[in-house]
DNA sequence: CTGGGACATTGATTTCGATCAAGGGGCGTT
DNA sequence: AACGCCCCTTGATCGAAATCAATGTCCCAG
């Protein structure tokens, strides 16, 4: 269940470095962070944060995967973000938290007392101005999910969220030679389903039919190959052109 | 049609100064902001942007209401953002607009040249922060638009659209004296389906469903009566408490 | 006052996804 | 090996909202 312990007391040696908060901070400034950081983990399926609670920090997620998600009193859940790492959690200038954070993976998270991150904000332009171009992409991201909940069938959904995965995915490997026509879906049926609006039993079939019709085809449970990457994106609904914009 | 021009030649004399992008200007970054600012107005009804459209301002709406909308190739449409007086259009950074903007209202929006404004936002610190502050807070009403989008009810979609109609407008009408329980809705029923991800008809039903059980009372097709707000709330399916964040 | 168009309501029927229900597969623990 | 647990799949049925269709209301132009 412990993954190895990870303290990157050299911001430098991070690998998030180069995408998270502090991707544009020079060597000053890094210095200024490391100051008024420190690492913390959790266990996969431990919540990590419970809307409502008091926020006395922000964090980016290092390794690993976690949900943001609401709850209406009556159980219904919709998740309203998948945190990747180099994700940025929590909310300068907020007290509480506004929704719950789950630990979908083991995960680590670089956390930054917030009253201090705060005043860098103030200080150094470039924690602030990378802070406001991620906030837009997710914003953007965001966007293009009330697109998906409002009107894309559930058939489309499942589409469109391997896609998103995919291409997320692809990021990360970039330049790892292999051509890699696959996925590991990082959440369960269930957890698809609070993501798109639907119920588990709804997911599986529709990955099934999706499976049937040749569109992807299934390695173990979590494993989707993708043998045809046009075909999945027609499936999607989203213009083959533009795609998603995140 | 045409509303009297205006033309805040002083930054200082505009309805918005104090919730617009500009809220915390000083004096002197204000004459900055009056440098490469211009005013727009178009009519009801008109697309003030498409989607792929080359984007070579922002802006800030100062009266009217518009909204953001993301259409399917075969003509599905969500709208992803109302834009009321104060919010913003535009993103720094981004050459071509991602959505549909439409006026709904005849509006009037104070633009930005695009690049002037982008290094504004590295030389005035309080445009920068003002803006991440306003990114945070659409980023928040676009995940409780999630919340709504994939998990409530037609019934429960329209009371919560009333309500937080009824709440921006409190927020503008705030120390009129005269209680004002009641709301003039700015959009079409097909409109409100296009934000609810809904039919128009089935809008439609479920106004009429809500004005049945008296939880709403109509004047007209577009003004809304509320006798009891609280009644409305509980038909929104949000927590009594904390209610929407934004 | 009359006709036309935009917007809205209401009814009948269909359909997609939810719900209710049963069972299967993998895996770690004893 | 056997049990229990979690996650997943599949089937049967139900129900909320979509779709198809007709009608109503208001307002403006002629």
């Amino acid at each position: 269940m412990n993954q190895s312990v990870v303290d990157f007391r050299d911001c430098s040696e991070c690998p998030i470095r180069h995408r998270a908060v502090c991707a544009r901070c020079e060597p000053g400034e890094l210095e200024k962070l490391e100051d008024i950081k420190y690492y913390r983990s959790f266990a996969a399926g431990q919540t990590m944060i419970w809307a409502g609670d008091r926020m006395d920090f922000v964090a980016s997620v290092v390794t690993g995967v976690a949900t943001l998600s609401q709850t209406m009193e009556d159980g219904r859940t919709q998740m309203v973000g998948l945190l990747l790492p180099s994700d940025f959690i929590g909310r300068p200038g907020r007290e509480t938290a506004p929704y719950n954070v789950t630990a979908v993976s083991d995960i680590t998270v670089c956390c930054f007392r917030k009253r201090p991150f705060e005043q860098l904000l103030v200080s150094t332009p470039h924690v602030s101005q990378r802070l406001l171009e991620m906030s837009l992409d997710e914003l953007d991201a965001a966007r293009e999910w009330m697109l998906l909940l409002g009107r894309k069938t559930a058939r489309e959904k499942i589409a469109s969220l391997i896609a998103i995965i995919a291409r997320r995915d692809e990021g990360l490997k970039a330049g790892i030679g292999r051509e890699a026509p696959f996925v590991d879906l990082p959440l369960t049926r269930e957890a698809m389903a609070d993501y798109l609006g639907l119920t588990l039993e709804t997911v599986s079939r529709q990955v099934s039919a999706l499976k049937r019709d040749g569109v992807i085809h299934l390695e173990g449970k979590r494993r989707v190959v993708i043998p045809d990457m046009d075909r999945l994106l027609e499936e999607t609904g989203d213009d083959a052109d533009g795609g998603p914009l995140v």
